[in-house]
DNA sequence: ACTCATGTTCGACAAACTTCGAACATCCTC
DNA sequence: GAGGATGTTCGAAGTTTGTCGAACATGAGT
């Protein structure tokens, strides 16, 4: 079984900035980035597993994400470089902010 | 009569990005970009005056753009240094993409 | 083969979003 | 002040999104 990821190239800037605009969503991305490849069930989001599952296909079918499936594990990673060559600097902008930094 | 118009750092990240995250918005944004400051009136997504107002609206209270109020006319501008400050980078990385560009 | 563990998919529901026309507010000009 | 121009606000309608439990699929291990 094959999981779909789409070419970044394919897919439209405002599908992946929806993508990224939503708490549990970019909780996963930040998680990824600090931790690298994870497995599905290690994400703490305070979810239904159908709703992690649902916010993980959002972020795969955005490009955003890698799903390497083994056994009946699956291991997601950003795919930073794809991300960093179609939207060079977007990552670190919006992963380098601490939230409700007033000043 | 004053806008509303909050302060970047108060604003959550997601906030901004799902902002960002629809066609019509973007579209507002990239205009903005080239052109600098611009009329309400002036752009034509090919909606309703009703449904602009609502995006200039979500745009202003992003913290994405500003509004200068002139007679009865809204000059609206992005905030370009302040989201600068707050997301280096992130402007240029939305806007340097050539949309649907399959490589 | 049976069971357990890991995830996905389905159907349902509520909340949020997009869109619009109509009504309103405000300012400018004659 | 009457009329026109520019925008906003107010419902309302339709769509999309987030969420969940239940059912399903798949692989590992005994």
């Amino acid at each position: 079984m094959e999981l779909y990821e789409p070419d970044m190239a394919a897919v439209p800037v405002t599908t992946v900035l929806s993508a990224l605009g939503d708490d549990a969503r970019l909780a996963i991305v930040r998680e990824l980035h600090r931790d690298g490849e994870r497995c599905c069930g290690t994400f703490d989001l305070g979810l239904a597993k159908a709703t992690r599952s649902h916010h993980l296909k959002v972020l795969r079918e955005a490009g955003i994400t890698h799903t390497r499936i083994e056994g009946t594990s699956r291991f997601v990673s950003l795919r930073r470089d794809e991300i960093e060559r179609r939207y060079p600097g977007l990552l670190d902008a919006v992963l380098g902010v601490k939230q409700g930094t007033a000043h």
